[in-house]
DNA sequence: AAATTGTTGTGACAAATATCACATGACTAT
DNA sequence: ATAGTCATGTGATATTTGTCACAACAATTT
């Protein structure tokens, strides 16, 4: 049941059969089309996700109108707006679909039961938790460097994904318009000088 | 025992004295003058730090020599290198006292082992890891908007500490120079226009 | 195929921020 | 008190990045 889950969490712990599925029993699978939303602004986010099939991007509009691309989720990632979540809420950020795209969610006071009877999985969260804010203090440290060293090392750790989004969302996660991305991408070729 | 760290523990879980007490018995107290430090790079971060008194910066120097500071750790906060604790890798960073600090570390495999007997407080520690997560989420966010805003939400969450720190420290913090946050705050106060 | 819509490239110019140089003022340690 | 160090303010200028306008191109719909 749910194998690309069940091998995420055997990765990181070893948990029974039994509670396995105990676990797999409340998740519900959501699939969306291309720009549906996961999370929507206004909306308060109780679900974590986890993308089994698609990808889908997390944004939020500023005053101006401008969307601001905060983090991406592909397959193998769970996703949510955490402080939304931990407070109850509105959230801020729009998560959409950037193709067909497939996820289960959990509902937060549902995994807070599970936690209690089956402290494994809460070991499980725990880890995924502490890999993806070992991520976030790096990307920290990066948006402090110019655009081309951040531009260098989005392609490292996600070049694969680069056919998959377009540009404009690539320049919005590096924080720049996506002109200043063209212009990057085509001068880093050439340098010219 | 450590009345601020069983104070925090207390506003997220409930533990039995005598698990506490175990707990607290594995800690070590750390003492730091001025410009001492917790980590340095190119050590493995084994330790997470609790700081009951004074305050830390954790930065990176990069290939130019500048220092880049990510994060500041004051009473009741945990801090360390997420990074390098997962994964056991030499840290990058820096963190180095502020002014007179005391902290409480404890190792990584002793709290390991204290989750295996102790669920509540894995459960304690994941709750104050997602506050963190949170709180770097919306940093991300905070790091994509012009300088005076980075500098107003900085002062709005940490205003109460502004006097604990040097400009330089800051302006590092909000990704800037401290000739950058010196005009911003100058300017900022009269906008004669 | 034509029309529509969305994405990307590029030029001219503007705005934000960095860099460098130096002055001032505050704090520390003899 | 006198150096000596360190933090901060400020001017002149350079660099980076954004803004706006428009063209080229691709994908999608009719």
């Amino acid at each position: 049941m749910y194998p690309l889950l069940s091998n995420h969490i055997a990765r990181y712990v070893s948990v029974d059969e039994q509670d396995l599925h105990t676990f797999c029993a409340t998740l519900k699978s959501v699939k969306l089309r291309k720009y549906q939303y996961l999370l929507q602004e206004g909306t308060i986010c109780r679900h974590d996700y986890f993308v089994i099939k698609g990808g889908v991007r997390q944004y939020e509009v500023d005053d101006k109108g401008r969307e601001k691309v905060i983090h991406f989720g592909f397959e193998d990632w769970w996703i949510n707006d955490r402080y939304s979540w931990l407070t109850s809420s509105p959230s801020i950020y729009n998560i959409q679909a950037l193709e067909p795209t497939e996820v289960l969610q959990i509902e937060k006071d549902t995994l807070e039961q599970l936690f209690i009877t089956i402290p494994r999985l809460e070991r499980y969260f725990h880890i995924v938790l502490q890999h993806a804010f070992a991520n976030w203090q790096g990307r920290i440290l990066v948006l402090q460097k110019p655009a081309i060293e951040r531009y260098a090392h989005f392609r490292n750790l996600y070049g694969h994904l680069e056919n998959r989004l377009s540009q404009q969302h690539v320049a919005s996660y590096l924080g720049i318009t996506r002109e200043s991305l063209s212009r990057l991408r085509n001068h880093a070729a050439q340098p010219e000088k």
